[in-house]
DNA sequence: AACTATTTATAAGA
DNA sequence: TTCTTATAAATAGTT
């Protein structure tokens, strides 16, 4: 047949509203991530983590060794608190002290729906 | 100059030997990671986290809410245990149960420096 | 699920 | 290290 091909359209980053787009192009976009993880796991040498949970209230996800492992690397800045009533809030927390101001700042970004060519990403970064 | 552009090659996905280039290439691509996950966040309205380690041993992490939150969110399908000596371990471990077939096999794709073209990603999934 | 036009990521270079 | 740009890869819309 003689149909013109209008060519694929970029879309604009923010919720989509068509329930049906958004499920395949959650499948897709989930796939690139891991891939890209792996990739970025392989060629580096690095540990990769990634979690997503699905519109359907799934979790998925990916890591280089298992998540859990990659996990505990994350949460090992501070040592495991092994009581009270919030025990594994409590893990997390001195973790949370140094990572806080971050976390809110890339938050926002992400609230105001930041725009690929000017804004920066505002990222996570603790070590040693 | 007159000098001829070579263009630009693929790689192949197997751990980079240059340091150099590694390391360049490590910053672009965790951050292609982090704008993919912050992209898929909003486009879905999903919760996502990354987390990785560079190759200095600092981590670097992204999520759409606090990292925190959604590991916390990961975690939750194991009631946090709030004692004993390795109480954060223990508080992953009725996940792990689940989780650990996928986990291995795709731990083992990776060792294998699984292939674009052919592998099927075995990804994590786990859910209510 | 598979196909392509187009957009996006990125390897190499400046 | 930040910018540029040619090529490779991801993916939006379609089949």
């Amino acid at each position: 047949m003689a149909r013109i091909r209008r060519g694929h359209q970029k879309i604009e980053i923010k919720k989509m509203t068509n329930e049906k787009n958004l499920l395949v192009t959650f499948s897709k976009r989930r796939f690139g991530i891991f891939k890209k993880a792996s990739e970025l796991s392989t060629l580096c040498n690095v540990d990769v983590a990634v979690l997503v949970f699905s519109p359907g209230k799934k979790v998925f996800s990916f890591g280089n060794k298992s998540v859990d492992s990659v996990i505990q690397r994350f949460v090992n800045g501070a040592p495991p608190i092994s009581s009270g009533p919030t025990g594994l809030i409590q893990a997390y927390r001195h973790t949370n002290i140094r990572r806080g101001l971050n976390a809110q700042l890339m938050q926002t970004s992400q609230g105001l729906g930041f725009d690929n060519s000017t804004t920066k990403y505002i990222m996570n970064k603790d070590g040693p």
